[in-house]
Formats: structure tokens, sequence, C-alpha cells
DNA sequence: GCCAACGTTGGC
DNA sequence: GCCAACGTTGGC
């Protein structure tokens, strides 16, 4: 089991819309850059991800959990990308926030801080779990 | 294969 | 709105 982190605008689409059904998978697609979309393939069935919103918010607000491994993306005529698909796992009553991140010794060499375009980045079990905390959550 | 020019993302 | 960091494109 891997844990991962995806980003999103909320304009685009936001946790409120990833959120609203939870029993239904969604295509997490759009991905158009080449080392995202290798840490998309890398991804199994049960991986859970962080969801966090860019923009004005800059903070993870909710976890999501893969349900189907990467296949061709729909919205990619050039056939170079792929998505998965993802559906609610849990909610963050106490969303973490970059600043918080940032705050955090610990989480220094997060990729989330080191290479902040990347929109699709693998997260340690130890992060992991340290954000979990910072979240109030058990995912 | 190099690199200048340009485009995009995302934090500030 | 700006700009740093990064990615892509195309001329050579």
């Amino acid at each position: 089991m891997n844990y991962w982190l995806l980003k999103t605008e909320p304009e685009e689409w936001s946790w409120q819309h990833q959120s609203k059904n939870k029993k239904l998978p969604v295509a997490w697609d759009g991905v158009r850059n080449f080392q995202a979309r290798n840490f998309l393939q890398k991804m199994n069935v049960g991986d859970l991800c962080f969801f966090y919103h860019t923009g004005s918010e800059k903070q993870i607000v909710g976890v999501v959990r893969v349900t189907k491994r990467a296949f061709p993306d729909k919205t990619d005529k050039t056939k170079k990308f792929v998505s998965i698909m993802v559906q609610f796992h849990s909610d963050l009553d106490h969303p973490v926030t970059l600043e918080s991140i940032k705050k955090n010794k610990q989480l220094k060499d997060l990729l989330l801080l080191k290479q902040s375009r990347l929109s699709v980045m693998p997260i340690g079990l130890k992060c992991w779990k340290i954000i979990n905390n910072m979240g109030k959550i058990n995912a």
C-alpha cells in the first residue's frame, strides 16, 4: 500500500464535488505532466491519496482511495497520459494547510514543498502519519 | 543534442 | 498581478 497527494484547483474540481457522492468513483484526469503521469501509473487499487486544494486555499481537505489502476486518459487526444479512478475515503475536519506543513521540520523534504508545480506525488508512510495527526484523522 | 523562447503552474 | 521554477517547442 502506497500513499500519494493529488492537487486540484477547487474551481476545477473540488472536495465538495468529490465527496458529494461517497460511493461513486470518479476519474482523475487532465494530468499533462510526465512525472505526475509516472506516479499515476504506479498507483494500486486501495492506495490512499490526500486531496489538496491549490489556489487561494492551499490545504489538504480530504482523503480519497484509488479504485482503478491507470488507464488511458479520455481527455487526452495524444494518448500519452493516463487517468485513475478515485473515491471518497475520509474528510479532514481540520484541514492541513501548506503553511503548517512548511512549519513542520519533519516534512521539509516533501515534494509538495520542493516541487510546487507537481500535481501528483508520493507521500512516505512517516509523512502520511504525521499529516494524519495534523488533520486529526486516522486514514 | 543544445538552448533560446515561450508557456504554465502555483505560491506569494 | 508578479515571478520563480519548471516544462515544451522548434531552430540550428
